[in-house]
DNA sequence: TTGCAATATAAAGATATTTGAATGTTTGAA
DNA sequence: TTCAAACATTCAAATATCTTTATATTGCAA
């Protein structure tokens, strides 16, 4: 087998993590995580949804290697970690610029 | 309201879109639509999957206007005509060429 | 070391998605 | 006008996801 391909992401592994994105309340957090990161708080103040929905989000969102969390005294900040999906958030962000 | 933002797509439906593509089979037949299309047939062989599977996937891509279907004699041509769709897969195709 | 603020986890019910099997429709050719 | 090929639709069962509510955990300050 290739070697290179190895490194090839498959369709199954690309559908995953769509599958992730296909949610309005995931797709904000991602997309408001972009750069410097937030935590937990700064979320639930961004999108008004209770703190445990969004722990609920960013676990699913950790557990696939999307976002990763760091500690920062009694907060937490989440960043996004993943190639493809920082691509795709930033294709997003340039998309809402446009028009 | 600003008549500009008025274009812009929302969190709501770019999740959706990527609910749709967060499929393997979905995102398989949507990046072997691209360029000149498939027909139903051709995807079958491609894919090795039952026929009414693919066309129940084709429905749901053609109900959120991701693809369109064309008829061509007795095949039906599908084309991905969904403009940031086509992006997002265009960018797949060439994650894929790299490494 | 007690209490609070920040975050995480668990469990259960409601809802949505996926799939397989059966059946319908349309087209072109004989 | 009948048949076969190509494709679409329907329905029900299995499975997965989402949300809510309640309860844990962890770190810091008093």
């Amino acid at each position: 087998m290739d070697i290179k391909k190895a490194k090839n992401i498959s369709f199954e592994e690309e559908a995953e993590i769509f599958k992730i994105l296909g949610h309005p309340m995931r797709l904000k957090i991602v997309c408001g995580l972009l750069g410097e990161g937030l935590c937990v708080s700064d979320i639930e103040d961004c999108l008004g949804e209770p703190q445990p929905k969004i722990s609920q989000h960013l676990a699913i969102l950790r557990a696939k290697g999307i976002v990763r969390a760091e500690r920062e005294g009694q907060n937490i900040r989440y960043r996004v970690v993943h190639p493809l999906v920082i691509k795709i958030a930033k294709l997003l962000e340039r998309e809402k610029l446009k028009d």
